[in-house]
DNA sequence: GGGAGTGCATAGTT
DNA sequence: AAACTATGCACTCC
């Protein structure tokens, strides 16, 4: 059998595991009746990822012409970093960080990693539509989204875990992908290493143009992941990470 | 065989 | 420990 990029124990299911349930419509919201409709009617078959304390849900949240007209817009609409905002310190060096980085979410938000802080724009009207669409499907609410867009194969993401203090550690992250096909690879952090006792497999993913890649807990926990570079990839990806942020006092308040 | 692409470990630093 | 790079080595696939 090839070895292809294959993600391991996927079990069809309904429905991530929801809390809440899907928000009800109110008779005066015109303005997503039809999406929201739509995706009743259709709702999102989720195929389950599990292995050891790993645990993520994948959709094709958006059907190809949908997905590509959102590309557009956001390909208008965001804004990414730049100059001392687009680089990062690590180990005492700075580097322009290999792709570009944006933050939106609610007002006074920010999302502090390797030492940057920054502060999240105001939603724009698709990153407002995205995250309804993700709350819908998800039953999770966000108040912050991070976008990285990838210009090319040659733009990644080093392997990392988002344990940030300020994340909600019980809120799921959801991965929005637009554009460019890339593999997104995970790996068990007791798994990495010379010395590292046990063999885990790594798991594999496919993000596909309109995908949703939920990361449910303890999953971050455990598995670091990475955008590895692939050189035959040409054309842009971006990705939208919804995230919970919690408040606590001044910390994330202007 | 050999080059390209990739995977993975290591080192570096405050 | 580190959302970075660079380097070396092993491996696979044309």
């Amino acid at each position: 059998m090839k070895k292809r990029i294959t993600s391991i124990n996927i079990n069809k299911t309904k429905k991530p595991k929801v809390e809440k349930d899907v928000e009800e419509f109110t008779a005066g919201d015109d303005c997503d009746e039809e999406t929201a409709l739509a995706e009743f009617a259709n709702p999102v078959p989720w195929q389950k990822i599990e292995a050891e304390g790993f645990d993520c849900d994948y959709a094709l949240l958006f059907p190809k012409e949908e997905a590509d007209i959102l590309f557009r817009k956001l390909e208008e609409e965001v804004e990414y970093a730049t100059g001392k905002e687009a680089q990062v310190q690590v180990f005492g060096k700075v580097y322009n960080i290999p792709r570009k980085q944006a933050t939106y979410g609610d007002a006074g938000l920010a999302y502090t990693y390797s030492g940057v802080k920054r502060f999240a724009c105001p939603w724009t009207p698709t990153l407002e539509h995205i995250r309804e669409a993700t709350t819908k499907s998800t039953g999770q609410t966000f108040n912050f989204v991070l976008v990285n867009r990838y210009k090319d194969g040659l733009d990644h993401m080093g392997e990392h875990r988002d344990d940030e203090k300020e994340l909600d550690p019980l809120c799921p992250i959801a991965s929005l992908s637009f554009g460019a096909v890339r593999d997104f690879i995970f790996r068990h952090k007791d798994s990495r290493g010379k010395n590292s006792q046990q063999y885990i497999e790594p798991v594999k993913l496919e993000l596909a143009h309109g995908s949703l890649l939920l990361m449910n807990p303890p999953t971050n926990t455990y598995w670091y992941h990475s955008l590895p570079i692939r050189k035959k990839v040409t054309t842009p990806r971006i990705n939208l990470t919804f995230r919970r942020i919690v408040m606590r006092g001044k910390k994330c308040i202007t």
